[in-house]
DNA sequence: CCCTGATTCGC
DNA sequence: GCGAATCAGG
């Protein structure tokens, strides 16, 4: 298989959409997992959640091996080069001039220090704030008004934070009791899944209508007709 | 072991 | 450019 318009589109697409390597593979067919990690990597559609260390990057260059364990000598370049990995190090200043280099990030310019204030006043006499608005309605902060650690924790993926307003009015799992009708409508997982939330037939799960079609009469062999349709519409076309 | 993504490297 | 092999964390 090779890398048309169209797969690479939809590899991009899913890949940004969170599926993982395994599930665009699968999708699209043809392709192996890793395929699709090496294609999203040249397409440069990287950053992703990595179940790997972003740790300490030995970048490739283990040549510090301890007493070398080489679990597969390579054929290739088996010989550790010494004279490899002109690493710059970060120290070593050897002969550099030392100019006003703001070597540590010190605490920035941080607007006040409330804590260590001595003062023999009570801090902060309560200053009436002054505020204003700006083009656009936003609100002008004074300086030092900065709310700054406010990291506002990006939506993960895909997971409705709330339900939407499809599925507003709509009965969903948390109000299925066992006198309404739990007969699924939609797929799990999509936006406007509920359930069917009609008065039950006593006794049975759901309601006079979802049990015609949940409980069927065998009729004889030959007369068979094609079976309804199944609850969740049957299996995924995909 | 299964899954995941990252990286390397021969092709 | 491609992707199997490999690595490494969960």
């Amino acid at each position: 298989m090779s890398w048309t318009d169209e797969r690479i589109e939809k590899l991009t697409k899913m890949w940004e959409g969170g599926a993982t390597a395994s599930q665009i593979a699968d999708e699209l067919g043809g392709v192996s997992r890793n395929a699709v990690i090496g294609k999203a990597h040249r397409l440069g559609l990287k950053a992703r959640p990595s179940p790997v260390k972003p740790n300490e990057k030995p970048a490739r260059a283990p040549a510090a091996a301890p007493a070398a364990a080489p679990k597969k000598a390579k054929p290739v370049d088996a010989a550790p080069a010494p004279a490899r990995a002109p690493e710059p190090q970060p120290e070593a200043p050897v002969a550099r001039a030392a100019p006003p280099a703001p070597a540590a990030p010190a605490p920035a310019p941080r607007a006040a220090e409330p804590a260590a204030a001595p003062s023999t006043e009570p801090a902060a006499a309560p200053q009436p704030r002054i505020v204003s608005v700006g083009p656009g309605g936003f609100l002008r902060q004074g300086p030092g008004d900065q709310q700054q650690p406010i990291p506002p924790a990006p939506p993960r993926r895909l997971v409705p934070a709330k339900p939407s307003a499809d599925i507003a009015g709509k009965t969903s799992l948390l109000d299925l009791n066992d006198r309404i009708c739990r007969w699924p409508m939609g797929h799990p997982g999509e936006p406007d899944f509920h359930f069917c939330g009609e008065k039950v037939n006593p006794g049975f799960p759901y309601c006079v209508e979802h049990c015609g079609r949940a409980y069927q009469a065998q009729l004889p062999r030959g007369a068979r007709r094609p079976p309804p349709p199944l609850p969740f519409g049957g299996p995924r076309v995909r």
